[in-house]
RNA sequence: GGUCCCGUGGUAGAGUGGCUAUACAGAGCUCUGCAAAAGCUCGUACAUCGGUUCAAAUCCGGUCGGGACCUCCA
């Protein structure tokens, strides 16, 4: 199926025509490893996971994804500095050498970080690459030379600028983000940056060195730069030495299209002579708790560990974030991860009849070929398969996805048509990730607790209801629930 | 100051001129000894004011409210 794609650079949504015939490429920018992630941070590389799923569960491409992580910038620098009050135990010892700090703290939190996308249901082997910025400096230091060499940029006071008026001489600048330069809010952030740049617009590629922090050699034009990379610079050398420019889609946060990816998209065209870096830029709209951006001081800011900590399953976490579209604003509740969790469920137990129907084991009984059985309305699905297509609508997928479940009655099912059903079902579970096909485990009752139930149902087969009930209440006092069957009872865990 | 987005039932969230979104929660019913689970049924929601139109949640304008971005934040 054809994907369509809304694309920030042409502010339209159009069909994707991969520009190789053997992948599709795809770049998304990742994390800076300062800190732990929040959950407006994991909508995003959720949002980013569903694409590049859906290009090969419902496009049947296949895909070269890669994932940079930014281990090298101010907040880094500042926060494994020798003596940092952030400094974990389990980072080890904080040394006097800056370079080896800043990786022993950039990997503590890079390790927390593939935990946490694990949790939300990212599969690490879906990448086909998650390049660490601080082993891509060369790259990064040829790419400067080259727009240096274009004149697209220049070097002052030991730091290496790139200038966005000569720029716009040769290509158009802003062309992901409309700016308004004439309009500039008047404010401390514009001159926050204590380097000498000659025009508020233009922007750091490389940074000299200050005292105490971490440092690569860097000769250009014959001079010596010691310092490090801008933050721009390396999702334009890793795009382009991974997966070579241009690549089809380029992913992040809406925050990102500018300044970082229209300074991304100017670095390439100015360094590597190419007319695009990528044909597509996707961008997701931020989370915000209860109706207000998140930020620690509203305590509204969380990170996946405080809501595990609340009892919740990252897994729920991930469903409540499929049911709003990428592009509109997602208002996170306590409510509706707990409507997400209830529902991600309806469609789990629809799944687990269907697969008891399938291999017989179903206590509805099961429908032979020959018996005339509704077929199900796979028209349901062909729908949210085309939602999927159409600009990831995974809302409108979903909604499908219940109508379809509702429209099948697991009584009336041949083995045949639940397997036809399963099938399906599993595609869209490559794409929403959040579904077991696992046959429903038993899970294990403690013995007690069977006793229980046996001493009940031998209580009530003799009609003896309250000795029955005064069971049942005990059972549930220890944290069961028995539901009655016509010829056996089920325990459950207590919600 | 500039640019832009949004305001849908208790909650979340689709829908962009006339046709049931969907889910969760809630109410009623069926089943059941009673429950639980499951199934069925239901609610007459579109911030507000005005305009366009045979017809507006949907288009246009005003108002009110929320939010984002405007140099390193996903």
């Amino acid at each position: 199926m054809i994907i369509k794609l809304y694309n920030t650079l042409t502010r339209e949504v159009e069909p994707l025509t991969p520009l190789r015939k053997e992948y599709v490429a795809m770049y998304s920018c990742g994390p800076t490893v300062y800190n732990y992630v929040h959950i407006g941070n994991l909508r995003a590389f959720v949002m980013t996971d569903v694409i590049q799923r859906v290009l090969k569960a419902i496009g049947g491409y296949n895909v070269r994804w890669v994932m940079n992580i930014t281990d090298i910038d101010d907040k880094i620098i500042h926060d494994s500095a020798a003596g940092s009050n952030v400094w974990q135990e389990e980072m080890g010892a904080s040394s006097s050498d800056a370079k080896q700090n800043l990786r022993a703290f950039t990997r503590f939190y890079e390790d927390e970080f593939l935990k946490d996308i694990v949790s939300v249901g990212l599969d690490i082997n879906h990448f086909y690459k998650m390049p660490r910025a601080t082993e891509y400096i060369g790259e990064m230091q040829e790419l400067i030379r080259a727009i240096v060499k274009n004149k697209f940029a220049y070097i002052s006071d030991g730091s290496v600028y790139f200038d966005v008026t000569a720029y716009e001489k040769s290509y158009a600048y802003g062309r992901l983000f409309q700016i308004d330069r004439e309009n500039f809010r008047e404010g401390v952030r514009i001159d926050a940056d204590e380097y000498d740049r000659e025009n508020v617009s233009d922007f750091a590629l490389w940074k000299g060195k200050k005292p105490g922090e971490p440092f690569w050699e860097f000769e250009i034009e014959g001079q010596q730069l010691p310092g490090r990379p801008g933050w721009h610079i390396e999702c334009s050398a890793m795009s382009h030495a991974i997966l070579g420019l241009p690549i089809d889609i380029h992913t992040g946060g809406v925050d990102l299209r500018f300044p970082h990816h229209e300074d991304e998209l100017a670095q390439c065209c100015g360094g590597y002579g190419v007319s695009d870096q990528s044909s597509f830029w996707v961008h997701n709209e931020h989370l915000e708790v209860e109706g207000k951006k998140m930020s620690k001081s509203l305590g509204n800011f969380f990170t996946l560990r405080d809501l595990i900590k609340l009892g919740i399953d990252p897994i729920d976490l991930r469903f409540a974030l499929l049911l709003a579209h990428y592009r509109s604003k997602l208002n996170f509740t306590f409510e509706s991860l707990k409507a997400a969790a209830a529902s991600r469920k309806r469609i789990q137990e629809f799944i687990w009849d269907v697969i008891s129907v399938s291999n017989g084991t179903s206590t509805d009984g099961v429908k032979n070929e020959s018996e005339s059985v509704s077929a199900p309305s796979f028209q349901y699905l062909k729908k949210a398969a085309e939602a999927l297509a159409d600009d990831i609508h995974t809302p409108r997928a979903l909604a499908e996805l219940n109508t379809f479940v509702g429209s099948v009655s697991i009584g009336e099912l041949s083995a045949q048509s639940a397997s036809a059903i399963l099938s399906e079902m599993k595609i869209f579970n490559e794409v929403f990730g959040v579904w077991t096909f696992s046959p429903h485990s038993a899970i294990e009752v403690p013995t007690e607790i069977v006793l229980l139930a046996e001493k009940r149902w031998e209580a009530r087969k003799m009609k003896n209801w309250s000795e029955s009930d005064r069971l049942r209440d005990e059972i549930a006092n220890r944290g069961w629930t028995v539901m009655d069957g016509k010829d056996s009872y089920e325990l459950e865990p207590r919600q």
